[in-house]
DNA sequence: TGCTCGATTGTCT
DNA sequence: GACAATCGAGCAC
């Protein structure tokens, strides 16, 4: 498997958004090795984005935006919910909303409580707690692994069909369509 | 030091 | 479809 580079990361946060559905997200820890397939991604721009993290500036809990493109954003957000972001350029950060799990699903499963599998990781909670991921993984180098990084799958994807949609969750610059998935796929968190 | 609110989810109706 | 749970960051004072 071929983990994307640094060079991937250093562009705009929409471009890297739409090149990220259909990656793979990785993960390793004490229980195994977790795939998941990146089917959707929400973008914010860190400049002139009101609903981005950065655009106040930087606090304790936004560094790691400041710090370089692919590297793991990650925060606490409604008393019990942990969301994976990943920086790209210019302080920007592709929000990863949900996966289609490819491998270890049944770690997966007990992690998460449930049974079905388009209910493992179709929304940001769900799938850091699917994947074990929490602030622990705060300012890890997505490319460079192993216990954390996106690679792209070794057999070429069939052209996907992207969609492109408003933000969900936010209360400002709600009308941007900066929400990506693939359509049709099971396992997006909202239509 | 204390208050407010949030890039969500699960449960109940 | 509506709403409570839950806690830490951010901000005001």
């Amino acid at each position: 498997m071929k983990i994307l580079q640094k060079s991937f990361f250093s562009r705009d946060a929409l471009v890297v958004a739409k090149e990220l559905l259909g990656k793979l997200l990785v993960r390793r820890d004490e229980q195994g090795k977790l795939i998941g397939k990146i089917v959707e991604v929400e973008a914010y721009k860190g400049k002139g984005d009101q609903a981005s993290h950065a655009y106040k500036g930087e606090t304790q809990r936004n560094k790691v935006l400041f710090e370089g493109p692919g590297l793991a954003y990650v925060y606490f957000v409604y008393g019990n919910h942990f969301c994976l972001n990943v920086t790209t350029n210019e302080r920007g950060v592709v929000l990863i909303r949900a996966l289609e799990p490819i491998k270890g699903i049944r770690i997966m499963k007990r992690r998460r409580c449930v049974r079905s599998y388009e209910n493992l990781t179709n929304g940001p909670g769900k799938l850091t707690q699917a994947m074990n991921i929490t602030k622990e993984q705060y300012g890890t180098d997505l490319t460079k692994g192993p216990e954390l990084f996106i690679c792209a799958p070794q057999k070429k994807e069939k052209r996907l069909k992207i969609v492109s949609s408003k933000r969900i969750g936010i209360r400002v610059a709600v009308e941007k369509p900066w929400r990506f998935y693939i359509e049709g796929n099971k396992c997006i968190s909202r239509k």
